[in-house]
DNA sequence: AAACTAACCTGGGGGC
DNA sequence: TGCCCCCAGGTTAGTT
């Protein structure tokens, strides 16, 4: 589920109540979904910072005193990995993996909770040198499509070596772009105007400046509509996005283009479901 | 290098 | 109502 724009939500939903506040206990209901260092090295400790890397949420866990090693959490939230507040422990939901106990900066205890359905999500924990040096769990991520420094040359440098790759798969790529997944993919061609199987190597100039921008265009305004709630996604306080609306080719194989009214085609590309409008989307350049 | 499959899991929907 | 198959927002590993 939770692509870039309900990662970042979710960690902004988070940050105001989650910050300065002391961990007290971590009770992991199932032990599975934790790796790295024991859940009960980070009581005591302070979280500091939240940061998003692509898909993986980050808190920063510092020592109250000048003792002690500082500690990444890092969380990948996979498909329907949800991340929310309580004022309690309880109820203990279904598929609820991981409760975390915090307080300290307001007089009652906050609960995070992971629930995740299909437990594709993880926790790791993994000590930390600096706020600003990101741990080397993290694998290999693009550039993020949202810093000032994307633009149209950072994106070509990326897409260079792949020019065989399909568009749709290149997208997909963590390593070429990060956080887009499978909706947001779809979304950003359809803005482009190219063809999901358009070979990266066969993009002028112009075409990757299209792309580009539509990248961080759609990003950012799935960002402003609080994500896509198609099914699961929720935020840190249980509300859904509104993205789902704006869609323009995402689930809307067989319906007519809201720009042109051609019929919205469906197909599996690189191993995903993905779906265009071949008006608006031509695989030769118009 | 890239395409394809299966794997990790659970649940929902469609067809019969 | 129930069963079977396919599908799902992600990622990795193994194979051709």
């Amino acid at each position: 589920m939770p692509e870039l724009p309900e990662v970042e939500t979710v960690r902004r939903s988070l940050e105001p109540s989650i910050l300065g506040q002391f961990v007290r206990h971590v009770i992991l209901d199932t032990p599975s979904v934790w790796r790295g260092a024991d859940p009960d090295t980070v009581t005591g400790l302070r979280i500091t910072f939240s940061k998003r890397r692509g898909k993986y949420l980050l808190f920063f866990l510092e020592p109250a005193g000048t003792e002690g090693l500082a500690y990444w959490l890092v969380v990948h939230l996979r498909m329907t990995g949800r991340l929310t507040l309580q004022g309690s422990p309880d109820p203990v939901r279904l598929h609820t993996h991981v409760r975390i106990e915090l307080g300290g900066k307001t007089p009652q205890p906050v609960w995070l909770i992971f629930q995740d359905t299909r437990r594709f999500g993880h926790f790791s924990l993994v000590p930390a040198q600096s706020a600003d040096q990101l741990p080397d769990v993290l694998p290999c991520l693009g550039p993020e499509p949202l810093d000032a420094a994307f633009d149209a040359k950072v994106l070509g440098r990326q897409l260079f070596g792949h020019g065989r790759l399909n568009l749709k798969a290149a997208l997909l790529n963590q390593a070429i772009v990060a956080g887009i997944g499978n909706i947001y993919a779809d979304e950003i061609l359809f803005a482009s105007r190219l063809a999901p199987d358009r070979l990266a190597g066969s993009l002028d100039e112009a075409e990757i400046g299209r792309l580009a921008e539509a990248i961080r265009d759609v990003l950012l305004r799935a960002v402003e509509q609080c994500g896509t709630t198609l099914k699961d996604y929720v935020d840190g306080w249980n509300r859904k996005g509104s993205f789902q609306h704006c869609l323009m080719v995402y689930g809307r194989a067989g319906q007519p283009c809201r720009r042109c009214d051609m019929t919205i085609q469906k197909k599996k590309l690189a191993g995903r479901s993905t779906h265009w409008c071949p008006a608006c989307q031509p695989y030769l350049p118009a």
